[in-house]
DNA sequence: TTATTGTCTACCAATTAAATAGGAATTATG
DNA sequence: CATAATTCCTATTTAATTGGTAGACAATAA
């Protein structure tokens, strides 16, 4: 149930592009300084995002990401999913794209299967009525608090 | 997001259990046949049942296991917290035992932890009221019908 | 034409998950 | 008591995934 790294980068690089107005770009390089991102690796990120159709970008000098929907448009469900696949806890109980994994071939792992959708539906909902734009909203509200009280709050 | 096989061979130890009456016990060898589990591996996922209170054990010739809660006393969430440990999108988001994790020192990663915990906190709520006791009642519908049909079944 | 930027693919390193191994401790039973 | 069956515990090995790096290529603005 753990997020990975990547999908982490993801959510701070949006939030960082949903922070800028939309017209302007935001180059991967000015990304990664300032969220601390190794470039390499979010350039990854960014071309998942831009293959989800999240993001969109322009190359050449001057060129960058930018949204290429409403911060308002995005959830947290659609960025995870574009990068660590479906939400499913089981790869044969997924919706999008239903994988028969090894030991799913006899009885036992239907019913599994069975729970682990309406599983899996479910925590797509919860992560679906979250947007970007609460996280924006949500970044830029502790942006504005102290780093020192905000890194020992519980 | 994934659920790792050992706690879905948890979770069909259990039910293998549960279908078994409270006094009697059933061993590993037993379990391992039935479900086609490694039975090494399934001796550690019991151990880590039995640590976490959700499995009793007697040693010894004629020894096993068995369930010590009733079936509906114990959640998917109880099982898979067993052997997977928190179920936090994050380390740091866990309200059973949060650990700073990498990256989680500066202000953006504080934002995120907020979000990460509520949305645990749902999905533990999603978890925690599917019982054992709903696992194996399905469980014994699929096994009355035939294996071949519920193989091609979506 | 050149500097800057994204695109793509391959690769390597580190971590985690899955499985295996083997001996110690415990207990029923002949 | 001796033995076979069983859980307990820890270490090791193997496989898979994740995290990160590298470099050649393509596009574009100036």
């Amino acid at each position: 149930m753990r997020l990975s790294k990547k999908s982490v980068y993801a959510l701070r690089a949006l939030t960082c592009l949903g922070a800028s107005t939309a017209s302007e770009v935001v180059s991967i390089h000015a990304i990664a300084r300032q969220e601390r991102i190794p470039k390499k690796f979010l350039e990854q990120v960014l071309l998942a995002l831009k293959k989800a159709g999240i993001v969109q970008s322009s190359r050449g000098k001057g060129g960058g990401y930018a949204l290429r929907v409403a911060p308002a448009q995005v959830t947290l469900g659609d960025i995870i999913r574009a990068i660590d696949g479906p939400l499913a806890p089981l790869p044969c109980a997924s919706a999008v794209s239903p994988v028969k994994c090894p030991g799913c071939l006899d009885v036992e792992s239907c019913w599994l299967r069975g729970v682990m959708t309406e599983v899996g539906a479910e925590v797509s909902a919860v992560l679906d009525h979250i947007t970007l734009a609460d996280l924006c909203r949500r970044a830029a509200l502790s942006q504005r608090r102290s780093p020192h009280v905000l890194m020992y709050e519980i």
